[in-house]
DNA sequence: GAGCCCGTGGCAGTTTGCTGCCACCGGCAC
DNA sequence: GTGCCGGTGGCAGCAAACTGCCACGGGCTC
């Protein structure tokens, strides 16, 4: 039998969480939707940021903590003082911790019945197992997310509707021409549009424009 | 306490894994190195095949499952069949298997210890937060994996070393001439390259292109 | 109504990308 | 040596892309 514990309220999470904090030169690997995957997150990564432990700290967002001002605000922070920040493009519903590749915490998936009691409950294990497993499975989202700064730096207003419909013709590889038929515009207004998506994107040419599209995952929407 | 089992052995993993593969209608979730997570890895995707319930499977690999000509062939014919299969950037060392998101099966990472005993073990859990969490990050991983067909049918061969330097030339979104002078070739050579890679990419444009390296990563390198 | 703004489209001119043709050069076989 | 071959580069011509300019029309205020 392996060993697996379930960690009922915040503050037995804590106290687990704290000592492993404490540690220098750990490597943190966190994956969550936000920033409030629980309560003591954002003070947690305050403690680590003022020991200068950050380097080897990995964070892997869901697209939803941008939309908060302050919350991109925190993200800045949290790069600037070393974190190593991404967005993926799914929603990641379940917070995950992996802690020096030896420890794994996950936030428990809500329930109504335990929503109503108000306590949330976390999952924690050192089977290696498990730990190896959503490792593995973290560094295949991490490698294909983008980062926090091709998200917030560059251009993330462009997608109108027609914006997209033109991305999207761009990514067929049809000639402009076939593409503005196609979508019933004139050649000269699609190429506007083009011109703005390059803006948009940061890019110097259409093949730029491209990879940032495809790294952005815009071409799958 | 939550239920965790080891399996010891594949007789015991097949014995648990043999009752939900005939359970129809099952949501399959398998990120893995290879074909050969588990010595009836194959034996089960072609049961699984011949029942025709595959289109609810995913398939996660790493590149290295395209080494063999005749895994190559095995993952067609997996795709044939419904399955979907995509590729990641990553090496995926563990076996990861979730079943209708509500088992979990990993392949239990391999130490010379048990090496030598020649018997490979799994763990298995039903547990929600654990099973939700892999999912999670599966999800995330899956989602900005590359195809099978964005990895068979076009061009893995391009990426020698010059063709790579081309690529990355490309990525900065310079000119043609600027990037040529950079890379101390001619202009005629720089875009002869550059055709060399539409074609390798099967890109009917430059941005169709820069969308393909994107995806598949090879801006990174 | 006049005047204004904004988005669209046409046109023309320039730049950039793309490619077929040929010439050159180094390596190799004979 | 001659001949062949594969890679390279220059040139020219063409196609595609980019952009500045202006005109037209709808919606708006006044």
């Amino acid at each position: 039998m392996t060993q697996v514990t379930e960690l009922r309220g915040d503050l037995e999470l804590w106290a687990r969480m704290k000592p492993l904090a404490e540690s220098d030169d750990a490597e943190w690997v966190n994956a969550a939707r936000d920033l409030d995957t629980w309560p003591g997150a954002r003070e947690a990564a305050r403690l680590q940021m003022r020991r200068g432990a950050a380097p080897r700290a990995r964070k892997l967002y869901s697209p939803a903590v941008l939309a908060d001002e302050r919350d991109r605000e925190a993200l800045r922070e949290m790069a600037d003082h070393g974190f190593r920040v991404r967005i993926a493009t799914t929603p990641l519903p379940q917070g995950t911790f992996i802690i020096d590749r030896r420890t794994i915490i996950l936030t428990d998936p809500v329930l109504p019945a335990t929503a109503a009691q108000g306590r949330r409950t976390y999952t924690m294990s050192a089977a290696p197992a498990l730990v190896g497993g959503a490792y593995a499975l973290f560094e295949a989202a991490w490698e294909s997310a983008a980062d926090l700064d091709a998200f917030l730096g560059s251009g993330r207003p462009a997608i109108d509707a027609q914006t997209s419909r033109v991305l999207r013709a761009l990514g067929t590889g049809v000639t402009d021409e076939a593409a503005a038929r196609q979508l019933g515009m004139s050649l000269r207004t699609y190429r506007r549009r083009v011109a703005e998506l390059l803006v948009a994107l940061d890019a110097g040419s259409r093949f730029q424009a491209g990879v940032r599209a495809g790294e952005l995952g815009l071409t799958r929407g």
